[in-house]
RNA sequence: GCCGAUGUAGCUCAGAUGGCCAGAGCGUCUCACUUGUAAUGAGAGGGUCGGGGGUUCGAAUCCCUCCAUCGGCUCCA
C-alpha cells in the first residue's frame, strides 16, 4: 500500500504494516519521537496497522495535539498508579488542559501532600516497567458490563451517554480505561513528569454534584523541559501582584473592611490616577463625552433593565429609602441610557457615545476572590454607544482601532474571539444575524484576527472578546465588546430618523482595560512590578553621598517636582550601597546619586534600575530624558 | 458556596507529645558613624498567638464555631 506524507512524499510498505513502521521509513530517530498519527482527522495509535493507501500526519510534542494525547496519557499513567495505592478510588475523567492534564478521582478521603509524593514514586514505577498502551475495541453493552464489575460508576455513566455502539478500552498497567484515544506507545515515552496539586473538584463541573479530588500533573519528553516548567511556574509566583502590591505599597485588602475590596495606597494610586487621565484624554480624543452617574439606584430602574430578573444573585441586599428599596449599582449601563434619553435625540446626534469610570459592585462568592483580579467591587472604564443599525460597524472599528493603541501603549498582544448566539438568548434572529455579521466585518475590517466562540455570546447579544498575552504568554481577560438588544428594546431607546419617525437605537456596551483593579493587577504581573517611567509611582530617587550635598539634592528634587517628574529624596543616614538596594526592591526607574564630584561638575551620577550605572550626566540632560520617557510612555 | 490547606510582632518565619514573663531576622525608633553604585554598627520599642466559645489546675498548642487568606471547582470586569 501507498502512504503519503505531509510534504507529498510516499512511501510503499506492506500490507499490514503500523504507522510506527510508517515513521520508521522515515528515520529512525523521527520515529523515536512520534506518539500517535493521523489520517485525516482520526487519530491512531502507532502500533496499529494502517487501513489502507493514505495520507498520514505523524503527531510529536512539537505540536498542540501531539503535547495533549501526551499529557493526557500521563493522565492514565497516574490513574494506574492510584488505582494501584488507593484500590479503592473510583476514576471520573482525566483530560489533558492547555498546560498539562488532571484526573478527577473519588475517595474516601483527599490526598494529602504525601499521598501525591507517594503517587509520583509509583507513576515512576509505571513508567519504568515501560507498560505498552493496548487498545479494545468493544460494544458499548460489554463496556457497561465491564465497568459494572468493576465497580467504577463514572465510567458507566459516561459509558451509557456515548451514541456509538463500539467503543474503546485501553489498558495500561492494569488499568482499564474508557477513552477515545490515541495514546503514546508505552509509559517509557514519559520522561519527566510532576504532580503540581489537588484539589476538590464537582463531578461535571456541577454543584449539586459530588465533589471529587483533582489532582493537577505536568509532563515532558524531556527532564530540561520540566525544569524550565517549573522555573516558569517560579517565576509566576514571583510576580504574584498580591506579593508585589503589598512590598510595593501598590494596595491592601483589610479584613475589618471586608473581603474583595481594594483600599488604594497612594503608589497604586498614582498609577491608577495616571491611566485614568490617559484613558479620559484618549476618549475626548475619540468623540466621547465624560460622565458620571449614581452609586444606587431605585430597584425600579433595575426592574425596567432586567437586572433584577437576570442579574439579582450578583446584587447586593436593597437599602430602604423612604419606602423604596436601593441597589448599590452592579452596571452603569441604566445611568447612561438615562442620560441618552433626557431629551429626544436626532438622528444627526448619533452616535452618541457615553463614557465613565464607573465604580459597580457585584456579590462574588467567597471562594473566588483573588487580589486585585476577582473583587466585590470595581471600577470599570465603561461606555455605551448609541448609533444608527448603518454606523455600527463604524463604531465596533473605531473601538477596536482604539484596543489596538491602547494595548500597545501597555505592551500586550492580544487574540480576539467573536462570541456568537448562546441557546438561552434574547432577540430575533434577524437582529443576532446582522449584529454579528457587523462585528464579523469590523474585525475583518481592522484585520484583526479572531477565533469563533460558537455560543459563547451573552444572552443580550454577541460580543468580541479580547484577551491580553502578557510577557509570560498568559492571557488575561481584556476589551470586551457587545451588542445589546436587551436594553434598548426594555428601555425603549429612539432616535427621530431622517424620515421623522422614531427608530430604534443600536446600542454597545464596551470596557477597554475590564476593570482598574483588574486591569492594575495584571499589569503589576506584567511589569513584575517594574512600571515604565511614566506609571512608576517614584520615577527617580535623588540620594545624597553625605550630609554635605543635602541642600543640592533638595534643590534638585524640587526642581525635577516642579516640572510634574515624581521624585523622592533619601537622605537616610545610610550608605550608598543601602540606598540603591532599598531603591531596586521598589523596582525605581532611576537613582540620581550625588556626591562631591558631581557638585562640582554640575552633573549627577545616573543609575537605571536593573541595569546599574550609567555615569556622570549634567542635571538638565537627566530631567530631559525622564521627561521624555514620560511623555512618550517609553516602556524599558 | 463547596473540598483541602493555612492564620504567631508591620513583613518572613521558629515555637514535638498542652506547663516558667512567646522567640529570631528584616522593617520601625534612638545613638554613633558621613559614607562612591544592591543591606554600617550598637541599643530600644513592638504580639488580644485571626475572632468567639469550650475542655483543663493550666491552651499559641486539644475540641466546636465564625472570619480571612491560599490552591481548585463554578462564575466573572
Amino acid at each position: 500500500m501507498t502512504v503519503t506524507y505531509p510534504d507529498g512524499s510516499t512511501v510503499q510498505l506492506k500490507k499490514g504494516s503500523t504507522f510506527l513502521d510508517a515513521a520508521i521509513a522515515i528515520s529512525e530517530g523521527f520515529a523515536r519521537k512520534v506518539l500517535a498519527a493521523k489520517i485525516n482527522h482520526e487519530f491512531y495509535d502507532l502500533n496499529r496497522q494502517i487501513p489502507g493507501d493514505a495520507s498520514v500526519t505523524f503527531m510529536t510534542f512539537d505540536d498542540e495535539a501531539g503535547r495533549k494525547l501526551y499529557w493526557h496519557s500521563t493522565a492514565h499513567v497516574m490513574a494506574a498508579a492510584v488505582k494501584r495505592l488507593f484500590p479503592d478510588a473510583k476514576v471520573a475523567i482525566g483530560p489533558a488542559i492547555d498546560e498539562g492534564f488532571y484526573y478527577d478521582f473519588d475517595v474516601e478521603k483527599p490526598f494529602t501532600e504525601e499521598d501525591l509524593e507517594k503517587i509520583e514514586a509509583e507513576m515512576k514505577a509505571v513508567v519504568n516497567e515501560d507498560s505498552v498502551f493496548e487498545r479494545e475495541d468493544i460494544s458499548r453493552k460489554d463496556a457497561l458490563k465491564l465497568f459494572t464489575d468493576m465497580k467504577e460508576p463514572y465510567k458507566i455513566e459516561l459509558a451509557g451517554e456515548l451514541e456509538d455502539k463500539n467503543v474503546s478500552l485501553y489498558r495500561l498497567a492494569g488499568f482499564t480505561d474508557l477513552c477515545r484515544g490515541p495514546h503514546i506507545p508505552s509509559s517509557g515515552k514519559i520522561k519527566a513528569f510532576k504532580l503540581l496539586s489537588s484539589a476538590g473538584a464537582y463531578w461535571r463541573g456541577d454543584e449539586k454534584n459530588r465533589m471529587l479530588q483533582r489532582i493537577y500533573g505536568i509532563s515532558f519528553p524531556d527532564k530540561k523541559m520540566l525544569k524550565e516548567r517549573l522555573e516558569w511556574l517560579e517565576e509566576v509566583k514571583k510576580r504574584d501582584h498580591r506579593i508585589l502590591g503589598a512590598k510595593l505599597e501598590l494596595y491592601s485588602v483589610d479584613e475589618e473592611t471586608g473581603a474583595g475590596l481594594i483600599l488604594w495606597h497612594p503608589k497604586g494610586s498614582i498609577i491608577r490616577e495616571t491611566i485614568e487621565n490617559y484613558w479620559r484624554e484618549e476618549h475626548r480624543k475619540r468623540g466621547y463625552e465624560l460622565v458620571f452617574t449614581p452609586h444606587i439606584a431605585s430597584e425600579r430602574v433595575y426592574q425596567r433593565s432586567g437586572h433584577l430578573e437576570n442579574y439579582a444573585e450578583n446584587m447586593y441586599s436593597p437599602m430602604d429609602i423612604d419606602g423604596t428599596p436601593y441597589y448599590v449599582k452592579p452596571m452603569n449601563c441604566p445611568g447612561h441610557i438615562k442620560i441618552f434619553q433626557s431629551k429626544m435625540r436626532s438622528y444627526r446626534d448619533l452616535p452618541i457615545r457615553l463614557c465613565e469610570l464607573g465604580t459597580v459592585y457585584r456579590y462574588e462568592r467567597s471562594g473566588v476572590l483573588h487580589g486585585m483580579l476577582r473583587v466585590r467591587g470595581f471600577t470599570q472604564d465603561d461606555s455605551h454607544i448609541f448609533c444608527t443599525p448603518e454606523q455600527a460597524v463604524d463604531e465596533v472599528i473605531g473601538v477596536l482601532n482604539f484596543v489596538v493603541e491602547l494595548m500597545g501603549i501597555f505592551g500586550y498582544t492580544f487574540k480576539a474571539y467573536l462570541s456568537t448566539r448562546p441557546e438561552k438568548s434574547l432577540g430575533d434572529e434577524q437582529s443576532w444575524e446582522s449584529a454579528t455579521t457587523a462585528l464579523k466585518e469590523a474585525l475583518k475590517r481592522t484585520n484583526v484576527e479572531y477565533e469563533l466562540d460558537p455560543g459563547e455570546g451573552v444572552f443580550y447579544g454577541p460580543k468580541i472578546d479580547i484577551k491580553l498575552r502578557d510577557v509570560l504568554g498568559r492571557l488575561w481577560q481584556g476589551p470586551t465588546i457587545q451588542v445589546d438588544f436587551n436594553l434598548a428594546n426594555r428601555f425603549d431607546i429612539n432616535y427621530i430618523g431622517k424620515d421623522g419617525s422614531e427608530h430604534r437605537v443600536v446600542m454597545i456596551h464596551r470596557v477597554v482595560l475590564g476593570s482598574m483593579e483588574r486591569f492594575i493587577g495584571g499589569l503589576i504581573e506584567h511589569y513584575a512590578g517594574a512600571f515604565p517611567v511614566w506609571l512608576a509611582p517614584v520615577q527617580a530617587v535623588v540620594m545624597p553621598l553625605t550630609d554635605a550635598q543635602r541642600d543640592f539634592a533638595v534643590s534638585l528634587v524640587d526642581k525635577m517636582r516642579l516640572v510634574g517628574l515624581r521624585v523622592d529624596l533619601d537622605d537616610r543616614n545610610e550608605k550608598i550601597n543601602r540606598k540603591i538596594r532599598d531603591a531596586e526592591e521598589m523596582k525605581v526607574p532611576y537613582m540620581l546619586i550625588l556626591g562631591k564630584r558631581e557638585i562640582e561638575t554640575d552633573t549627577v551620577s545616573l543609575r537605571k534600575r536593573r541595569d546599574g550605572d550609567l555615569g556622570a550626566v549634567p542635571v538638565e540632560d537627566i530631567i530631559e530624558r525622564i521627561r521624555v520617557e514620560n511623555k512618550e510612555k517609553t516602556r524599558d
